[in-house]
DNA sequence: AAAAAAATATGAAGCGCTTCAATTTAAACT
DNA sequence: AGTTTAAATTGAAGCGCTTCATATTTTTTT
């Protein structure tokens, strides 16, 4: 059994044993193409003999790299998001990429503190959803020249890139689609929109394809209650204390559909006779419920994917790979 | 508005500015309360004139402290996990840590690389799941002296905290349930055993109550499916081929039990009348499926809150808080 | 008001790595 | 074999911060 080292050794040991230069030693963990096979051999062994384990904070002092990249999402008790933030991670493994991830759990003043404590910590890019920040967030972007990628938001912004999808445009598409089946009569449950982009986003798209048959949505059947399970069952229960019904109920996430479908059982609301009910992510167990719940598809495993990639092009190479509209 | 400056301000910048020492602008940062008001407002005021941005890396450089903490899971595509994840990151924000999140996927090479590499990064701590890996992480770890934290398991590891519960207590727990309502065929659809220690854990349990009542678990009733809604829809696909079936299928995950649920639904099967399903996890949906899931409890959240105290705890007094079991 | 004690401030020495100009060694030409 | 060109190595100068011994100021005590 090799007895422990008694303080870790650094790439200066490595390099004394190995018997080169602490700069080959370097450029041999580094770069080991620009080393010769001799030297390379050496120095592994060397970092293999001692346990050798580099300093980041070190080389990321000197190198102004850290290989790590800052994601910071509304929450990550979201199916969608968790899903992203998954394809996200395994794609920052693939390029070599570290991922820090927080949230700011639409506490608004937190998203700045957040970003802020991750920029500070060291990343080489920057990750948030949606394009609508504080402008504190685009000027330390900007002024640390850090790429930053907005997701689930089709928008060029101020600063940045934008990988995702048109959110109205969904909510408009899936609107056309209730009305094809001849409902006229709209309940949204969007969550609180104050400081949620999609939320209004998703309420617009539907007050649009109402508006270009004529109709309006009323506002007083605009629910703000959470995005939760919780929040779908409110809205069922609320619903039945209304004299006037409506006859869709269409759900800013899924997990909210899923809830106001279960309220239906147990009020023994036939789902879709008396109330139809559609949701919106088309997370994986959307398709499981009974009956099945209309959904709209959010690309969120490749909006993860494709942040990954675009933002290690943009810091490797300067620029963004190609993005297109995901659908 | 303000220009911005050519290069980015050091904590140097911000003590001349301030007409400080160099020193004193750094205590005044981290160590506010040892330095007299006056210094601290100018420092303050240099800070946000110049948008100074503390160096990370330097700082860790020379404290030897990152004030982020590592976090390796098999996998975020797992409601349990994410919403541990989530309230690991929650609580660590509140401790002013960073949370560094990879995934191993089961892919057993994986862990250690991805462990290492995260240590490399630069790290203060490392949680786990479960209590088995790679000899090589433990010594890593342990020559490192990094306070490490396993959760999803109750037993002393060799190294670092166990914070989590017994698998096997709860499965044998959940068995005896089963059996008390009069099922002895029992089916188990636990996910791959060989990388996994939790799924051999469950399956142990269910063993463990059989055999007390004289009664063997069917090698060939236990079925290495993923660990996914397929994974369940796989299950009762090949009951369906059975001459003589179980009366009881025990799912490893929610999710499993969720996918087998369904696809009992388009063949007819009767739940629980002709089959029951049990799940495992208590994700929140699991409430939410006709009929309801039984299921088994497990405190992924409050997992999360205590890993990140606990390791808090390790890294900042160098010993653990109390742990007590978890229910 | 002087001496002792406590509270702050200073300045320099690293922390462990990368990088780059300068140098040495090896390979590719006349 | 001698020269030119390319490949590999070296060594030292930082990267921007924290910390600690030392010096200074402020507060408390006699």
């Amino acid at each position: 059994m090799p007895k422990t080292p008694v303080s870790r050794a650094r790439l200066e040991d490595v390099a004394r044993l190995a018997e080169v230069s602490l700069g080959s030693a370097s450029r041999a963990l580094s770069t080991p193409h620009l080393v010769k096979p001799k030297t390379l051999a050496r120095v592994r062994q060397a970092v293999a003999q001692l346990g050798y384990v580099r300093n980041g904070a070190a080389s990321a002092l000197a190198s102004k790299r850290t290989f790590s990249i800052g994601a910071i999402y509304p929450t990550l008790h979201n199916p969608a998001f968790a899903e992203s933030i998954h394809t996200l991670q395994q794609t920052l493994w693939g390029l070599h990429y570290q991922l820090v991830v927080a949230s700011h759990e639409y506490v608004p003043e937190r998203e700045y503190e957040v970003v802020r404590s991750i920029v500070e910590r060291g990343v080489d890019g920057v990750i948030l959803v949606g394009a609508e920040h504080d402008e504190e967030i685009f000027d330390l972007m900007r002024q640390r020249r850090l790429p930053l990628i907005l997701t689930w938001c089709s928008e060029k912004p101020r600063y940045g890139y934008g990988v995702g999808f048109s959110n109205r445009k969904a909510a408009y598409d899936l609107t056309q689609t209730v009305m094809d089946h001849g409902h006229t009569l709209i309940a949204v449950a969007c969550g609180s929109r104050e400081h949620n982009e999609r939320a209004r986003q998703r309420v617009g798209g539907i007050r649009d394809a109402l508006a270009e048959k004529g109709l309006t949505l009323r506002e007083d059947w605009v629910w703000e209650w959470p995005l939760s399970f919780e929040g779908g069952r409110l809205a069922i229960r609320h619903l039945l204390t209304l004299a006037e019904r409506p006859t869709v109920l269409m759900c800013n996430t899924d997990t909210v559909a899923v809830g106001a479908l279960h309220e239906c059982r147990i009020h023994g609301i036939r789902v879709p006779e008396d109330l139809s009910i559609t949701g919106y992510d088309d997370i994986e167990l959307a398709s499981l419920t009974f009956p099945a719940l209309t959904t709209v598809h959010i690309p969120a495993a490749q909006m993860g994917v494709l942040a990954a990639q675009c933002l290690v092009g943009l810091i490797e190479n300067n620029r963004a790979v190609a993005i297109d509209e995901l659908s």
